[in-house]
DNA sequence: CATGAAAATTTTATGCTTGAAATATGTTCT
DNA sequence: AGAACATATTTCAAGCATAAAATTTTCATG
């Protein structure tokens, strides 16, 4: 849990804001989250008032988006990072809408791929051009400039977890 | 929705990534959703393990602790950024677990005041020790010298919506 | 080929989260 | 006082999320 707690005792600024480094960190990851959550509010937000949808559906058309061929449910819920039942309910309300359909897998009976179907794609194509364009908008506080740096230093943080594969 | 659309055209870098701004500005979004996904997992399952309780519930502590004459369920929606009925619902369950107590309001019959119990202020010290250490240990890829940089960054992202108050 | 372990998925129980509707109380204005 | 509006909270329905148990199918091995 870090090797340096003895050297740092109550220091305080002029404000009598804690100036430990774990303070700071505290800090810092108290500002991640809410700039993260301020994001996905307004993304949830345009989701649902412009498409009716929500960001967990917008994600699993993401992820069959790129691969045509479509994911086994089990692909699907490590490339998202959710639980397998969390995935299987998405999935069957997206089913019922005509966006994605369940394909057997030829000798194992056991899985099922899912892949987009034409209306999905479109619809996807659609949402995802905004998309992109909510987030350019959301983000213009940052410097282009910065960008680089920022990836960086996140990609610090979530490196331990995932052989980050971008 | 950003003005110079007109004007980038798919860039492309040597190994074929869209190098325009709001490409650019979308991957860092995906990689700051990741990191703070990452370290959101990380402490649930902290939490979970270590206290058997979770993260929502801990932010209705860590709320309340900083204000010892408690909040209105009206403010305390508002100051973590949830609907009311969540608030509802977490609060139930803290106060059938004896950490919360729902104190009426003098004058007004609609309102009640929310606190921690002696039993929640004690827990809630334990686990809040607990909690800056793994937060430390997350961001420890972080350096140091970088957070009060990094922090200002993520500020002109929550900026927008919340007259920043810490 | 039987049996048991492993793998893919679904089901179940519980809790978080939202937005909208409902309930109850308070305030203002005539 | 009564009507109309506003405020504080809860309830409700739907969906998201997890962990753990259950189900079905496959595979390995004796």
């Amino acid at each position: 849990m870090s090797e340096n707690l003895a050297a740092q005792s109550d220091k305080t600024d002029a404000n009598g804001k804690d100036t430990s480094a774990s303070k700071a960190r505290l800090r810092l990851w108290l500002k991640l989250l809410k700039a993260t959550k301020h994001v996905e509010a307004e993304l949830r937000e345009n989701f649902r008032t412009g498409f009716d949808t929500t960001l967990p559906r917008f994600d699993v058309m993401a992820a069959l988006y790129r691969i045509e061929s479509g994911l086994k449910m089990s692909e699907l819920s490590s490339v998202l990072r959710v639980s397998n039942g969390n995935v299987t309910g998405i999935v069957d309300r997206l089913v019922d809408d005509g966006i994605l359909v369940r394909v057997p897998v030829d000798n194992d009976r056991r899985a099922t791929t899912v892949r987009l179907t034409k209306a999905g794609r479109e619809q996807f194509e659609t949402m995802a051009a905004s998309h992109e364009g909510w987030i350019d908008s959301l983000l213009d506080g940052i410097d282009a400039a910065e960008v680089p740096h920022l990836s960086e230093q996140l990609e610090c943080i979530a490196r331990k977890s995932t052989k980050g594969e971008d």
